[in-house]
DNA sequence: CCTTGTGAAGCTGTTCACAGCC
DNA sequence: GGCTGTGAACAGCTTCACAAGG
């Protein structure tokens, strides 16, 4: 016995909601709605919205038809309106507390980082495995110990967790994560974690985006001989 | 008179080269086998691999088959071989210099990363706009004035940049940065940059990453009640 | 008129399943 | 026998082009 997913419905989401690339795009389309309304723009057309969000004005209609009709054929979206089921959508009207595992340099960085505050995101605990940085205080929070991580995401039912470490201590820091109960883990060590099913894991590498840039750099440098060649036959 | 691309070749790649899911992935293979080396292993199958990386077998076949054939039917892929195939082709074999603009908490974490030096990546270079902040050593690297960038992006023959600055002085670095002559940029202050073809962009959303693991956690709490609704209809 | 909302087409990426080869 | 390499089927994403409607 199987249980089918229904493929697709007939406006093009699956029954899984949204779809994927579209969820990554609308806190783009957000911030890009919150920037006009600063600049006191009312109401503005796919088009403009488009090129303040970087992507074609088919795209932003098409993603914005999944949450709904919110446009006004002829005349455009009222800035704020739209912005406002963005928000809604994306659970941005309430605040998501999230736990840093590991204050080196770079989790010392997402501490003191502006951006989350004004995004939902509230960095509600601090974390370290070494006994020189427990105890110190970072962006105003104090640096627990990781023993004490399962009562901290328990008390403050923390459901998100970052994880700044060495590569070596990811997956366990992962793993005493999930057993603490987080349900999603945004990925910062240059590894590959793995979790059990109903957990979901985002990954940045900066090596990585950096190594993809210096591919197409060694292209682009050997590609107009390509092309002269393939014009030359 | 249009210049017709060849749909998809008899391989799968377009006339591109190797397709862009593909290149993002290449770099996680090598590091796979780079830990796989470290531990004595001198060969492995697609199946052990795609563990490492975290991938499907079938795409790690696949993805390895737009290089060439490198491994050996019925028995597996020789670790270093393979590795060095894939530092090969995405330009590993060559270090890359950048810079990065900007020395705030996130830039300054950057420049400390110690990720990039084996990935064959090198921070060359440090500017940032804050009179107060020219001058400092920040790993071992003197910090320059914004000024000064297109003479150390020629001196040094530069053509990747970072941006590591607050969103508003995003788009005005950018400029500076294709003006000189960088044509790929990592960016991760909170905006969408406009550039010139022939220039690659690659952006790095901290709180939008967060975002997407809330919008999840949120469909997470709501989705039982949906299907026991769904099911006692 | 204008711009949205959306079927349909086209393209890219993933997965399957098996032929090919060691 | 076992594992790679790959055509073919499938799924998802993007783009087009136009009907719908202010």
């Amino acid at each position: 016995m199987t249980i089918l997913r229904s493929p697709r419905t007939p406006s093009g989401a699956t029954d899984r909601g949204i779809p994927d690339a579209t969820v990554a795009r609308l806190p783009v389309y957000l911030r890009a709605l919150t920037s006009l309304a600063d600049q006191g723009v009312a109401s503005c057309s796919s088009h403009e919205l488009s090129v303040a969000a970087g992507v074609n004005p088919a795209k932003l209609r098409k993603d914005l038809s999944y949450l709904g009709s919110y446009g006004t054929r002829g005349v455009g979206y009222e800035v704020e309106y739209l912005g406002y089921q963005i928000a809604r959508e994306i659970g941005q009207t309430q605040d998501w507390e999230v736990v840093i595992v590991g204050v080196g340099n770079l989790g010392a960085a997402l501490s003191n980082y502006q951006g989350f505050s004004t995004r939902g995101i509230r960095v509600a605990a601090l974390v370290d495995a070494d006994e020189k940085r427990i105890g110190q205080e970072i962006a105003g929070i104090k640096v627990s110990a990781l023993a004490d991580l399962p009562q901290i995401i328990d008390e403050r039912k923390i459901s998100i967790g970052i994880i700044a470490t060495p590569a070596e201590a990811a997956q366990q820091v992962t793993d005493l994560l999930v057993a603490a109960g987080v349900t999603s883990i945004l990925n910062f060590a240059p590894a590959i974690v793995h979790v059990p099913e109903g957990v979901d894991v985002r990954k940045v590498d900066l090596s990585i985006e950096l190594q993809i840039l210096a591919y197409h750099e060694q292209r682009k440098s050997v590609a107009p001989t390509t092309i002269q060649t393939a014009v030359s036959l």
